[in-house]
DNA sequence: TACTCCTATGAAAATTTTTCAATCAGCTTC
DNA sequence: GAAGCTGATTGAAAAATTTTCATAGGAGTA
């Protein structure tokens, strides 16, 4: 019985599950009518029987075309300017393919956990994530789906999930050089949050080549991403005896910071401080800052990530591709 | 014949479509079937008869009831900071209410007109537009598909559409007023794009409150609402023999380019230059600007726009409301 | 001219949704 | 405790809609 609908033609129909389902036909459409009276247990065995044949319900069939050209972006931290610059590229993107694009903001320091129901009843063809913790719950429930998840500017291992990002160890690596190069020797470091693939390889590229030269991290501060976060940990990091004479942050806004901290202490930069930050955000280039940084190549990326989504050959259920693109040292007058 | 469905039960049929445009029932089906094999004329005739009867095929009925939840953004410049504030703000409380933000960006300087047809395709239950520019053939298309518009920091008087925006009159007046109180007398202008509410608005605030006192505007220079046109508008101005005091900008990131500039020239602030700015971004309360500045309420301002989509008194073909909320003078430094 | 191929079409078949009447369980009322 | 009410659940049947099928007509072509 299992195999009833092999010899029928190609489009399973209502019929055939209810027949398997052992229940009405009107059962199997009321299945897939929202609010519509059925036992809950009826209503879980119906869908579960139609989908291991493959029916869906007109309605669901129309849902899931209009869904079909529909990406969404989850964002988490819209204010690093950063991530506004994403959306557009992506946005424009978007609508070049005539695609639609959904936009969920999470609260600061949630994952996706939140939004994952309202996400997934929306059916999108595909979910980008920037900047934002994907729970293993969420990408489970996504490969169930069949939609492809992309992270963008974050690598997470542990759920084996697409990712594009700047190659940030390298990013880091060239930081560290630079400033080697123009003798900073107390070098230190405003990381973001710890357990991001962001902070962790950036910051392992800059020890990794401190220490090729024999040297370590002078110092280090967390500064959470944020420019509060890293006025904060510039402060503290300056504050000390044996100040750093160069501090590479692990982006932008916490670099432009650590500037305007240095600045009330007195500091020229960069002959007294050089800093580094990462991103290449509009503002890195600003006259009052200046500041020499790592560009991540975000068109390139946002190309990529839409690569990985329009290649069927590539499943939602396959383990995740790692792409990684290389950053561009951009130098400006802060180091 | 023409109240032929009035005498029917409540909800339209397609057999009452085929019968009043005087085709089978299988055309009528066709006629909402696209790449259906029907012709072109016959399709026209049946769409036609179909709206006036209040027909809608059950696949276009459930991608109503989708689109039903979705509110579309139009963004114009996200790179302004203020916007991503704006689409944050409206992403979170969306959410809330269970409901999808679609996010169209605009190329900078382009209408609305390029992605008409894209975001009417998508159907969707209101727009929200932010600083861009909407056609009058836009507006007449939305009020046709009965989709309500909210221009959002805008107002346009032409087509009588609804529009939130802050008192923009009354910020650069309140502007104005901090100046000549703090004793500048020599207040120069840094405008955005001549034809915005934005800038006609705060601009004829500033005049208002200095012709009050017997003066005008010292000077002017256009920057169009980016940093790169406040830079040069700001070495326009400080660049003449008789340079002005103090400068009122359209925008926040110009004022704070008018800041660099001023750096530039050595000017001391707000000692031997005052600036002051328009929205509040983030930005401005950075340490190193600390830019004085009309906060506008763009969580209010959000609210009010889903006020207005969300009251079924206020139709889509009803003329516009407009809704001015009071902005907040922010004291900082820099004047 | 005859033939082919394609579009267009309504009738009828197939499919799905909705209505309707019946059943049943849980409560309330007497 | 019995009778009655209410509302959820259900399958059969009716209604509505989409799809199939056979046919007709027209444009192009050998």
């Amino acid at each position: 019985m299992k195999n009833f609908h092999r010899s029928r033609s190609l489009k399973p129909t209502a019929k055939q599950v209810a027949h398997v389902a052992g229940v009405s036909l009107a059962a199997v459409s009321r299945a897939f009518t929202p609010g519509a009276s059925l036992d809950v247990e009826k209503r879980k065995r119906i869908l579960a029987v139609a989908e291991e044949i493959g029916y869906l319900s007109p309605a669901r069939r129309t849902a899931e075309a209009i869904s079909a050209t529909t990406i969404t972006l989850v964002a988490g931290d819209l204010l690093n300017p950063f991530y506004p610059f994403v959306l557009d590229t992506l946005a424009k993107q978007l609508q070049e393919s005539e695609r639609q694009l959904l936009v969920y903001a999470l609260a600061a320091n949630t994952d996706v956990d939140s939004v994952t129901e309202q996400i997934l009843a929306a059916r999108p063809s595909a979910i980008i994530v920037t900047s934002a913790h994907l729970t293993s719950s969420m990408a489970r429930a996504c490969r169930q789906h069949q939609i492809k998840v992309v992270l963008l500017n974050r690598i997470q291992r542990d759920i084996r999930i697409n990712a594009v990002a700047c190659d940030n160890f390298q990013g880091g690596r060239d930081a560290g050089r630079l400033l080697l190069e123009r003798g900073y020797r107390k070098i230190a470091l405003v990381g973001g949050v710890a357990n991001t693939s962001t902070h962790v390889e950036r910051v392992r590229g800059l020890r990794d080549v401190l220490a090729e030269a024999g040297g370590a991290i002078h110092a280090q501060a967390f500064g959470n991403f944020t420019y509060k976060g890293g006025y904060t940990a510039g402060k503290t990091l300056l504050s000390v005896p044996d100040a750093p004479d160069a501090i590479f942050c692990c982006n932008d806004i916490m670099a432009l910071a650590v500037i305007d901290v240095a600045r009330e202490f007195g500091l020229r930069i960069p002959e007294d401080l050089a800093v580094i930050g990462f991103d290449d955000i509009p503002m890195a280039s600003w006259n009052s800052y200046g500041l020499t940084t790592i560009r991540q190549p975000v068109e390139r990326m946002v190309m990529e990530a839409l690569k990985i989504i329009d290649d069927p050959t590539i499943k939602p259920s396959d383990d995740g591709i790692i792409t990684m693109l290389p950053g561009t040292l951009v130098t400006r007058s802060s180091a």
